[in-house]
DNA sequence: ACATTCGTACGCGCTATGCGACTTAATGAT
DNA sequence: ATCATTAAGTCGCATAGCGCGTACGAATGT
């Protein structure tokens, strides 16, 4: 798991094997390993890992879906947001229909303040 | 820091080592080798160890301060909650004014629904 | 043509993980 | 009061596996 999702991300950065691991201040072959699935890496590098890619550790280990910093972050126009996050307002939780109307309802009022 | 909010957690909880540590399949010693900070928990024990505590990885490692994120629900009215979470639409950050007005908003149109 | 960079794989030393066994203290049962 | 049970903590040991250097083909660049 974590090692797809590390392939992935260093490929999206474009980056290669030497230099993801002279940013972390390892070795190749010990990040390759990690990438291949042969080692795990440790708490400590696995932190690391997740700083230098900007996600978290949660998505690194395959415990959420979602790629980004969404430990900060939340984007409600994302697609099936919804399904991972549960908004609630008076504790009672947001519709699909609800928060599409308020998405287009700040678009419209963003439109307007931008004039 | 780990082992600190592994063992706030279980105490939350009143759980005993021996007790969390059968919930866990492993060894009370290994379990309490993580709340002295003597071991280190493999990758695969974490994710267990987060998803018995119903919290996520990051918190656990001290990434995020926020107990539990995208895993539990977010009130939307609770106060200072984008001090905790930034919310975007189009990946522009929603002010707290943006939010009262979704809140003002949906509670009056639950209202007319409620007739 | 050679050099450089890329990803991949192997062997090895040594750390430290995970386990059971043991101790000590506190609580409960008879 | 005595014993049994459960709690938390510590220790030694076997061994799994981490991190490293190193080496190998393949694909580039010069």
């Amino acid at each position: 798991m974590i090692s797809k999702r590390l392939s992935k991300l260093r490929k999206t950065k474009n980056w290669s094997l030497q230099y993801t691991a002279n940013r972390l201040g390892i070795a190749k072959s010990t990040y390759a390993g990690y990438e291949s699935g042969y080692r795990q890496p440790s708490l400590d590098a696995l932190k690391e890992l997740a700083v230098l890619f900007e996600t978290s550790v949660d998505y690194l280990l395959g415990m959420t879906e979602t790629y980004a910093s969404e430990r900060d972050t939340i984007e409600l126009t994302s697609k099936d947001i919804l399904s991972q996050i549960s908004l609630t307002i008076d504790e009672k939780s947001l519709s699909q229909d609800e928060l599409n109307q308020f998405i287009a309802f700040i678009r419209l009022k963003r439109e307007m303040e931008a004039k």
